[in-house]
RNA sequence: GGCCCCAUCGUCUAGCGGUUAGGAUCCAUGGUUUUCAUCCAUGUUACCGGAGUUCGAGUCUCCGUGGGGUCACCA
């Protein structure tokens, strides 16, 4: 069964990326109906926050991206590791090295002085003397010495360093706390992964989890490396680029299923297809088809896809989704109407709630360019002789109100916009927005000539 | 700097030795619409450079250039 997972750091807030690389690893789980397992890697207590768990958990639990099983703390698996430690140094697969740091940080000092790659010279490999007193040692781990360390990655294809590129690094530090590349490869052996998908960041920590795999006679999983997401400029995401926490979307009023599409197109793809709903994703995503190179983002193409899944989103959802957005027309008797008129004119769902907001409530100012174009000289006069029409008709439908514009502008000869302009100006405060007899419809006759005369009143 | 990865319109991408190099987005123009938006149509824009292999190269090889990753008792 195919078992796939994501494991960040709970560190900061998720981003962008990592949500692109958790839903690779989701689609692949789903595709081949395998588990798609969440680790919080945790091991740096300095570093952890709280926060930071909560705020990713959320993420997935907003993208509806929901994990296989309890989610695993490595924070609480140390006594495992440490029983590994133990087993490798027994083996003497691994062994304990008295070098200090600051030592350390000669040797570094001295290889870079000579140009040299940094790395452990491997002083206490073979060691059989007495240890120096008063030093807590780490555990290095034995790397082959000679030879090249290789995978074949589902990405990039085949891949391998020369085993001078890995050290005898260190697994467990002086506390005898565990290091990262060592538990990530117990815990992915362990969890039973059969895909490692991950950012390929990690390309150079794959060699080092091969070695603890061997050293401890577990199968290697298959790894598929994924380049970065860069922003428009081509360069590292950062936290300048604005927004690449995952859940400032949700504010700016993204749906999910966008921020997905968005994402899964991004380093992937499916002949022509841009438009994916999560089954279609599930059914034809394969890591395989990953590309190789990084991708830069460009907000142009969500906000598209917003305004796709905001057209086509059923009416309940829209509407439990916009309460979020000072906007509750639960219950409203023309909500449908409401929503037909303003749907397409929303990328965002904060858009989409400032134009019913426009609806809902009278214009509290009118735009001065709008009032500029549309209020000439007759049009106090056209607006007063429609909102008396008004009041002594019946008007009940959108078409109702539609004749009834018809009949004035037919009457006096004049262009639509005539009458239309300043209508609009009065109802909506700018000369933008739904189709004036469908707006006419949803505030009713008493509403409608309220504005109308409001606007007269105070713009004329 | 060492090692490694990558390279098609501004952006996301299709292409897997023979195509007028396709789609999407953006932008522009036109149509539909009383306005805006939607929708529809049309258009501009790309194979990083140089050698080689081949009858033929965006596609294969090499070199260069550019970008990126990585070299911790961080993850």
């Amino acid at each position: 069964m195919t078992v796939t997972r994501f494991a960040p750091s709970p560190t900061g807030y998720l981003h962008i990326g990592g949500l692109r690389t958790a839903l690779f690893s989701w689609l692949t789980a789903k595709h081949n109906n395998g588990k798609f397992l969440l680790r919080i890697e945790d091991t740096d207590m300095a570093r952890n926050s709280q926060e930071a768990k909560d705020a990713i958990l959320k993420a997935f639990e907003w993208v509806g991206m929901s994990h296989d099983g309890e989610v695993v703390y490595q924070s609480e698996r140390f006594g495992l590791y440490k029983k590994y430690i133990d087993q490798l140094l027994a083996e003497g697969k691994a062994y304990k090295c008295y070098m200090t740091k600051e030592e350390l940080e000669t040797l570094r000092k001295e290889q870079i002085a000579r140009n040299e790659r940094t790395r452990y010279d491997g002083r206490y490999r073979d060691f059989k003397g007495t240890p120096p007193k008063g030093i807590e040692p780490v555990v290095r781990i034995k790397a082959p010495q000679e030879g090249r360390i290789g995978f074949i990655d589902g990405v990039k294809g085949e891949f391998s360093v020369d085993a001078s590129e890995v050290d005898d690094f260190i697994i467990a530090r002086a506390d005898g706390s565990p290091t990262y590349n060592f538990v990530v490869a117990i815990d992915d052996a362990l969890m039973g992964l059969t895909d490692v998908i991950r950012g390929d960041d990690h390309l150079y920590n794959t060699p080092k989890q091969i070695v603890v795999y061997q050293a401890l006679g577990f199968e290697i999983p298959r790894f598929y490396h994924v380049a970065m997401i860069n922003n428009e400029q081509g360069k590292k995401l950062s936290k300048r680029d604005g927004a690449t926490d995952v859940m400032a979307y949700k504010a700016m009023g993204y749906l999910p299923e966008a921020l997905l599409n968005f994402l899964v197109r991004l380093g992937w793809s499916y002949g022509d297809q841009e438009i994916f709903s999560i089954d279609e994703m599930i059914k034809l995503f394969d890591p395989n088809d990953i590309n190789k190179s990084a991708s830069s983002y460009n907000l142009d193409k969500l906000l598209w896809l917003n305004a796709y899944y905001i057209k086509h989103k059923p009416e309940s959802e829209l509407v439990a989704l916009l309460k979020e957005f000072g906007v509750d027309l639960q219950g409203h008797e023309n909500c449908s109407m409401i929503l037909n008129a303003t749907k397409e004119r929303g990328k965002t769902l904060v858009e989409l709630a400032e134009q019913i907001k426009r609806i809902l409530a009278a214009p509290t100012q009118y735009d001065e360019k709008s009032v500029k174009k549309a209020f000439k000289a007759e049009a106090k006069e056209i607006l007063s002789a429609f909102a008396e029409r008004l009041a002594k008709a019946q008007p009940q439908s959108q078409e109702d109100f539609h004749l009834l514009m018809e009949e004035i502008v037919k009457e006096r000869e004049i262009g639509f916009g005539k009458l239309g302009m300043p209508l609009r100006v009065s109802l909506m405060g700018s000369m933008t927005g739904a189709g004036l007899d469908e707006i006419m419809a949803i505030l009713g006759k008493g509403e409608t000539i309220k504005r109308i005369e409001r606007a007269i009143a105070t713009l004329v």
